[in-house]
DNA sequence: CCACCAGATGTTTACGTAAACATAACAGCT
DNA sequence: AGCTGTTATGTTTACGTAAACATCTGGTGG
């Protein structure tokens, strides 16, 4: 174990025995404890190579001012003694990290997890690491309790996927210079927002079914506490308003295929409901077989549209219309805003929408013949 | 802008004036720069708290040896100064990160994802932060790449969700001291190895179809280069040899409920098959729709069973029979072993096996009369 | 021929924390 | 009283890096 130490000869520096300063007066020298150590570092380098430390770290960061012949040394013996920068010391020395956390709920939406997808990918490209911030439970403790978790952690800043009241709720003061940037959140006046478009999709899914000769859409909604379900809502009943058609009475489910289904059941009864518009594909999913159950087939008797287009959409029975959103591009767009943000770039504040588009399958068509 | 520094008014430091150490020689005080410091250090709280700063250290670290009226000035110092533990400085003292590294593939497969989540929350729960490697393509240079990226990463471990015959053809080299912990793989004998018994759940989904009084089961097998998919198909072959029953032949798909419809395309055709076992649920929603084109009935006509249990999977038509498993439980143990590793407690090799639960719905029945 | 410049390289220092060691105060005991 | 041990607290130092500053070299132009 010793031996590695030991057997780092100092290779013939520069006869600096002259340098003899006044600080070594007495004293013979307490040798340094020669313990094996697990990782090379910038000195051991420099000593291998010949260079002053210095140096190292001006090759390692790429910076100019090193012959071509000295930079080749300076590699080689990184190399040799398989040197990687510790990056404990460089964020002390730099005051940044480099990472992005990124705070969510369970990653059991499909929105959620494509967006973190997205984000880390995004992120890799930049250079920036991403660090996972779960909140098992969407209650304003769980929330302020990742945040507080968050403010001991090394990220430069913050991408929340959420609903941002959670995030005012809990009164967390982060460092003054972590930046934030939110998803599913309409607080675009307070932070930077980047959001998929509800309100354009929806309007497309609404026009497609009125299109087709339905005489009204029904609406079955996400949970309350979710500004992307909210929205959705709204924007349902703005399309149908501006169409100058009934409001039908809204019903309820909580994203799941579970919630859809039981939401189904209700619909399915109603003779009156020929077009469903479902806040996700997943209700999408359980509403397809309360339908089924009830005999009313899709979609001759009754048109169904949902929104994500996960990839088992497709796969549905009949195959879903649903509007695609672009993840990926949300999550892209999350890094450039706050990466922007951090270099004081970018606007302090506004919300950036991406849209979402219409994939028209096989689970619409104009209404059964009498209605 | 600027005002938010300039509002940041000094709190009253007690007079450091007479500070003056014995330092500045000449030079009238040549004033070190006074820049707003975003975060207050340890020294700035021993400061207001007049105490020094390894008193602050063992308050903020909880460490014995503080009187209580000691401890309750620096908490109130901490508190008015809006301390917070600077962890690059932390991490490079105590020469860890108390982060663990994930990387996975895509995270399009609800296994992986589900896995992650629980991870995270697991590492949460132990203090732990996570940090995401993604992986875009499974190719040698993609995971190189991010096992580069995360050479110079701020972990202390590595968990890898993924075929780790990658990972052996990625001749990188970790840091000696980084600790990895596998899933989704065979390596055993030369990994950590946490992961979901395929072989037990695969012969409770080929028994149970055996037992309704199927006369074999087919199987629709994930890609050949998942580990997870490799294993499900070896033990549906063991369990149809130990049974004595006729071995029909692989019909094999990507995970994707596109590619489980292309299969099903070819099973539903065949009058004598009678039950598959698809190797996750995706693949069996497309399955299932299938068959349903083809005008054969599940489970009347074909019984189906998955693997997974994802959430939507009670919401098929008809709600799936399928191998429930614990993601959550793989995630806490993969979190466990690596601390275990990480305090040497553990061993350095071993595979820990999670049980899969047969869960019954309606996807399953015996086979038609005449068979 | 020398002052001066530019480029290459070395030296010092600080980032914020916590281990190791040093000191001080005091209680309990002979 | 004097010794010992215990507890609370302070001081020094090192972790690995990179900015700021210092030094050295060789050339250029007056």
């Amino acid at each position: 174990m010793e031996t590695v130490d030991d057997a780092v000869v100092n290779p013939g520096g520069p006869a600096a025995a002259t340098a003899g300063d006044g600080r070594g007066t007495a004293a013979p020298a307490p040798r340094r404890r020669t313990r094996a150590r697990a990782t090379a570092s910038m000195a051991d380098v420099a000593r291998l190579a010949g260079v002053s430390a210095q140096t190292v770290s001006r090759v390692s960061n790429g910076y100019p001012g090193v012959t071509e012949e000295t930079r080749r040394q300076v590699l080689a013996a990184m190399k040799e003694l398989g040197y990687r920068p510790n990056s404990a010391a460089r964020a002390l020395k730099r005051g940044e990290f480099r990472t992005i956390g990124v705070i969510t709920f369970s990653l059991s939406t499909t929105g959620n997890v494509r967006t973190l997808e997205a984000i880390a990918n995004s992120a890799a490209h930049e250079g920036y690491a991403v660090t996972l911030l779960p909140v098992a439970v969407p209650t304003q403790d769980e929330v302020r309790g990742a945040f507080t978790r968050l403010e001991e952690l090394a990220v430069d800043a913050v991408i929340v996927i959420m609903e941002v009241h959670l995030l005012d709720a809990a009164t967390v003061q982060l460092p003054p210079h972590v930046q934030v940037v939110v998803v599913d959140s309409d607080a675009g006046d307070r932070y930077t927002v980047v959001d998929t478009d509800q309100h354009g999709g929806t309007r497309a899914a609404v026009r497609h079914l009125l299109g087709l000769g339905h005489r009204t859409v029904w609406h079955l909604a996400g949970p309350e506490d979710s500004f992307a379900a909210q929205r959705r809502t709204d924007a349902w009943r703005a399309a149908l308003t501006e169409a100058g058609r009934e409001l039908p009475p809204l019903v309820r489910g909580d994203w799941s295929a579970e919630s859809g289904h039981r939401a189904g059941l209700e619909l399915a009864a109603r003779e009156d409901c020929t077009a469903v518009f479902a806040a996700n594909d997943q209700m999408a999913l359980g509403l397809l077989r309360a339908l089924h159950e009830h005999g009313r087939r899709v979609p001759e008797d009754v048109s169904v549209v949902g929104f994500d287009d996960i990839p088992e959409a497709s796969s549905f029975l009949p195959p879903l219309t649903t509007l695609h959103q672009d993840f990926a591009e949300v999550g892209r767009l999350c890094v450039q805003a706050v990466l922007r943000k951090m270099r004081q770039e970018g606007p302090e504040r506004g919300t950036t929408l991406v849209p979402a588009r219409l994939v028209l399958r096989e689970s619409t068509a104009p209404p059964p013949a009498g209605r």
